[in-house]
DNA sequence: TCAGAAATATGAGATATCTCATATTATTGT
DNA sequence: ACAATAATATGAGATATCTCATATTTCTGA
């Protein structure tokens, strides 16, 4: 982790100013930090001392269970909070959030700012927000999980992560992400490509077939 | 639904102040609502014009998905939020809510309070803590659901409903829970009677080895 | 540049869970 | 008090998903 300072980081609290999410001036407070691709920006059971707000990158939410399974529980992406509920909570377990690709946040320390943040109505306001989302997201991802079979899912998920037709994530991560065994996502994969849906390039799947996919991903679309 | 009024209206809200949420004056905008057992508080798919906020009874979130399955997606208790989401969203898919038991809540319209509530340190920071708590316990729910079997799950939720030792919840309400279907839950719930941890009395099951669903609802423990 | 680690692949058998069919009790409204 | 509805029960076969074992390929650090 490296911490940018004088002028690198001038640069980046004016090009990515949050002074919108306050409504006292927090630029004193913020420390500019860079996370490189696969560190831990908090490590699972330790609770942080800061406040994150993601500027740059991409991370991930993990969560390890005592049968050793691993959950990946969400993605994190630019202009998201990571740490409000060390903020919020004083009993809390904390997850672990690793950076996916090379991550600058702000970091703002909790013993400096929580006082003020508590009564700051536009954050509060902000956070509000975001939490909503997040639950909303996370109930719905719930019970998708449970009414339907990985096929459905997968297919969204292929969608959603597909760079110009091309879906290239790694199937670890995915597996962690979706909740099942390596094997079982590679026996739907080669599912998909058996009827046609993709189409294996050296590592990577070209999508042939959207509609199937589409129809697949949109039995969960709720409404 | 009934409407309190007049003497048992401002019986109610004295005896439930609700004061403390907020930093303006709320009484009056307040409607005492009573609602009967399986009654819809909010039906599915149709937007609410008020925040409700539970005083006495319980409820549940329901949701139905285009394969036709019913999630059940969490329980609502004393002294906490309904329609929150819509409040804050102005795009949300709302969830059905259902009494489980005879409900009385407080309705605050969103057309009178709505630009209030959102200006409110105070009510933020309630919302903000109780949305926090809420995605946290969806979170946990959600990676447990992935990791573990019905048997774990099913133990822990044993052993959080029953009453003096004694398991006495519908199976649908259960399966919809939990998610699996009423053939698997009945088969697992033999499979604990086969065990000696579970004695079938009439419809209920008391219950006889805690100690087992106490290890087995462990695993899920965080930590 | 080479060895170890990570990621990809595939097979085979086990288990968890689902679907459907069908009976047998409770519960409830009129 | 009775018919309709809801809840409980159980069997049997199908499917989704898991575990474990084992190879091969790619990536990465010293």
């Amino acid at each position: 982790m490296e911490i940018y300072k004088n002028e690198k980081r001038k640069r980046y609290l004016e090009d990515h100013s949050i002074a919108h999410l306050f409504s006292f001036p927090i630029v004193e407070f913020v420390e500019v930090r860079e996370y490189k691709r696969d560190e831990w920006i908090i490590q699972e059971g330790m609770r942080p001392d800061f406040l994150f707000y993601v500027i740059e990158g991409k991370a991930k939410i993990y969560i390890t269970h005592l049968n050793g399974k691993v959950s990946l529980i969400n993605f994190i992406n630019e202009n998201e909070f990571v740490g409000e509920m060390e903020l919020l909570n004083d009993v809390y377990y904390t997850k672990g959030i690793q950076a996916t690709t090379k991550t600058v946040c702000f970091a703002l320390p909790f013993h400096r700012c929580r006082a003020q943040l508590l009564e700051d109505v536009v954050f509060l306001r902000e956070l509000t927000k975001f939490l909503s989302v997040k639950a909303t997201k996370m109930a719905a991802k719930y019970s998708q999980t449970l009414a339907f079979p990985l096929e459905n899912r997968f297919a969204e998920f292929i969608l959603q992560t597909a760079d110009e037709g091309v879906y290239k994530e790694k199937h670890i991560t995915v597996c962690d992400f979706l909740g099942v065994s390596y094997r079982h996502l590679l026996h739907v994969l080669a599912q998909f490509c058996d009827k046609g849906y993709l189409q294996k390039e050296g590592r990577h799947y070209r999508i042939i077939k959207k509609s199937a996919l589409v129809e697949l991903a949109g039995m969960l679309r709720i409404e």
